[in-house]
DNA sequence: ACTTAGGGAGAACGATCGGTCTTTCTCCAT
DNA sequence: ATGGAGAAAGACCGATCGTTCTCCCTAAGT
């Protein structure tokens, strides 16, 4: 069932196949054999680049960091933070309409992984700091009184969009973000 | 291993025991060995009670659901609707200072099933639905100028207080929380 | 030309998965 | 007193889990 490309690195494909199938079907649901599979890589190879299977799932939550981090980046660059801050939860509420969407990877993997000390609860927390500084730095220039409260209620704005565009309609998920944000930042 | 009362009837305790250990380790994560051992149950007393682990999984959620709404209307009983609507959200910032806390029952169920159609997603979905009505039915009380929009601002902010009392700090959260809901509904 | 690392193919490891089975015992209603 | 249901105890099923292993082949570096 080899369903990649086979001129790409098998190291590079084994971890686009990773991040394809952990983030549909969920991380402890998909097998190292079904990983293999459908990567055309062998267990030796799989092993080879990653100790253990959390260690690629730490690396599909890093390559998803830093692809987000990039897309937050580009849209923010040369613009006033009012509207680079609306811009980054643009692209939250964008995210639900794809046809893939299926909520948000570093939540989704945090309801599979309950000790905060594992590895992949680290990545996670590197993003979630991440973001909410990027909030507040950005809401602190757009001279909101209150940088860090708005930035902390954007994240729950965030949180829950990204749940909800996964389990309610979508649409008016995306909806309801755009105005609650523009209310929350006049 | 027996760490619950034998005194309780077979099935409750292995709906307990369930409900437990699904909620502080996950659903994929903890298997039938470990439920039977716990609640002191055989395998075929549990086969018995429910045909099979995803049916287990469905009533650990709908008792859930059942215990959250008669939380919800003993707390609203008789209160008028901004109130009301504010204590029902109160119950959300305080369930995240819980030692045993580990975010939404049906938003960590939700991650590992994928399958909108599973019998899992509908108990989520059939919660989701009857929250948002209360908020909505609460909000059209208190006179909100347009209790859906409300309604579904305030599912956002639920279900990433909920999220976030899980990965981050839970009594920054629940302020956070408390703070937007009162600037929500004037 | 020779070494060496990386990859392919696949067997095998012990453990655990969800689920079925038989057997024995206890309790309760008839 | 007898029958039947519910539960305990535990063997057992095929399948899959994450992981390790051997063997062979190829491509690149010296």
């Amino acid at each position: 069932m080899p369903t990649v490309d086979r001129d790409v690195h098998p190291k590079i494909r084994l971890l686009e196949t990773a991040s394809r199938l952990f983030y549909a079907e969920g991380i402890h649901a998909v097998g190292v054999e079904r990983l293999v599979s459908e990567a055309a890589v062998t267990r030796a190879t799989f092993y080879r680049h990653y100790p253990t299977k959390d260690d690629l799932v730490a690396a599909y939550l890093s390559t998803t960091s830093e692809r987000i981090r990039a897309g937050v980046d580009a849209v923010t660059q040369g613009k006033p933070a009012r509207e680079a801050l609306l811009a980054t939860l643009g692209i939250i509420g964008d995210r639900t309409l794809d046809d893939d969407f299926r909520g948000c990877q570093f939540l989704n993997a945090a309801a599979e992984y309950p000790d905060p000390a594992h590895q992949v609860r680290q990545v996670i927390d590197d993003h979630r700091d991440w973001f909410f500084g990027v909030l507040r730095d950005l809401a602190r220039d757009a001279g909101h009184a209150d940088p860090k409260h708005a930035a902390r209620t954007l994240v729950l704005l965030r949180d829950g969009a990204l749940h909800g565009g996964n389990l309610d309609d979508a649409e008016t998920v995306r909806a309801t973000l755009h105005r609650a944000v523009a209310e929350l930042v006049p």
